[in-house]
DNA sequence: TTCCCATATCGTTCATTTGCGATCAACGAC
DNA sequence: GTCGTTGATCGCAAATGAACGATATGGGAA
């Protein structure tokens, strides 16, 4: 459980000082089956399915805006797009006073392509 | 949690006596953050992924298959498959002796249309 | 400096999940 | 009938997750 989120220590995210697309780190998993169940179970919250949408929706945002359009405290938040941004799935940065996240498309579409390949793959004989 | 799984009793799935395939009961949830929300909950466990994959590869197998196939005691693997069933992702049918499972291909596929649906509606305008 | 604002994190509580062994119910064979 | 087999369910313990309020941190404003 790292040293996490700190505009100015070590923050997980903020890998440089851009706009929202610092390129992913691509998770070394190695497993698909690992990556994919970490990418579903971060996604495994409505209230998590819910704040991927807001993101998509406006391109990016600041996480007050977050809070405001959610029936949760600021703290549960907080934890939900902790999980989200462990997973990947969205990136913050910090852009002066407030942190600006977005959704982190590529990734998202990559659970797609996981799924996919899953039943593609699978189907081939049979389909 | 209903009265659940019996053979002659009140199954949840032996909805007909024919072969895998006895059409899935579209769960109305209606609201598809929540449909979404419950259907990558139910994939976001390893063994889970791993059962599903492993009924895509054999179109259909009964469950003891699947637990000489995982690292896990047989009533952890059943109620994987249970959570796996109530989320519409794998159908089983009584078959004499044992039980045929087989995933349900279309119910898999949905995952991939919600997840398309939020990513492209949402990238409608910029991208 | 002091104060406020925006977020993360801590600590707690409660609910859910995971995993297991043990048990139960249904079936087929005998 | 009794067995053996198959698979679901129960009961439990441990781990994880969800939600919250309270607190901490760090930057901007006054």
């Amino acid at each position: 459980m790292g040293p996490a989120l700190s505009p100015t220590a070590t923050p997980e995210f903020q890998v440089t000082p851009r706009a929202c697309p610092p390129a992913p780190p691509v998770d070394p998993t190695a497993d698909p089956d690992e990556e994919l169940a970490r990418l579903a179970a971060a996604m495994g919250h409505p209230a998590r399915i819910r704040i991927l949408r807001f993101l998509l929706e406006r391109r990016e945002c600041f996480a007050g805006a977050i809070v405001d359009h959610l029936p949760l405290a600021q703290s549960t938040v907080s934890q939900h797009l902790k999980v989200l941004r462990e997973a990947g799935l969205i990136r913050g940065e910090v852009d002066g006073l407030h942190i600006c996240y977005c959704a982190d498309e590529e990734r998202i579409r990559r659970v797609g392509e996981l799924l996919d390949a899953m039943v593609l793959l699978a189907a081939g004989n049979a389909r």
